[in-house]
DNA sequence: AATACTTTTGCAAATAGTTTGCAATTAGGG
DNA sequence: CCCTAATTGCAAACTATTTGCAAAAGTATT
């Protein structure tokens, strides 16, 4: 994969983010002067079949995050609608799907929907 | 929630699935003299609302499937592209997230991505 | 550092899944 | 059985994403 100023743009981006990040979002954040939301898009599809970034799909939106040791998923308060960044710890899942299914996990993603400390009464 | 004649059709058609829906899936079962697509939506949208159903966002379509404790998720192929599901166990997870951050998890969707037994050399 | 060849990028237009406005129909309580 | 609010069908809108094509940028080779 050649390494352009472009896909340095959409990774740093990525890097930085605390949370998974749509197209959009990264597109927003650089500015149509310095990019171009296809290339976004292609940029990002590209990490994902090179197993870079993960993707997440959330309303109809994908988000990406670096495929890290330590990533996030949300957890979607069905209330209040805001979304919520917390620590993956699928290990054991993955281990045992790995061993009872014989399906080599290379990406997850995982979303929980559900009421948030704040607006539970 | 009035319980409709269409709705009934749809809530089968999950019933009967063996694995998550989309909305032109259960279209597609149910044909268009019987069906129409934007109330499949529609539907889908309430039993989400109304937590009979959950969602899961697989390549920018939605699939859905009964909220029963015995339901599955995707194992997706990166080499055949074909989908296999399996069955839920992330009880422990949702647990956890329940304690540490007070998250109310009410659904959860999840994918795994990576390579099956058949495709691995 | 110029050439040749491949990959990437920008732009505009297409596509696909989903949503919406509105008029007609239906469900279910009173 | 009637009334009113909720639901449905249809066509059109919307939004995220993808694609074709020509121009530009990378990379390797003289």
């Amino acid at each position: 994969m050649k390494l352009t100023t472009k896909r340095q743009m959409v990774y740093d981006v990525l890097k930085q983010a605390k949370k998974p990040q749509s197209a959009d979002d990264i597109f927003n954040i650089l500015g149509p002067e310095k990019m171009n939301l296809s290339t976004v898009y292609r940029t990002l599809e590209k990490f994902h079949q090179d197993a870079l970034v993960s993707r997440n799909y959330l309303d109809n939106t994908a988000y990406y995050y670096l495929n890290d040791k330590d990533h996030h998923h949300f957890m979607v308060c069905e209330v209040c609608h805001k979304k919520y960044a917390f620590d993956c710890h699928v290990t054991e899942l993955i281990e045992e799907v790995k061993e009872k299914y014989g399906f080599d996990v290379q990406h997850h993603d995982l979303n929980l929907y559900g009421v948030c400390s704040q607006c539970q009464t």
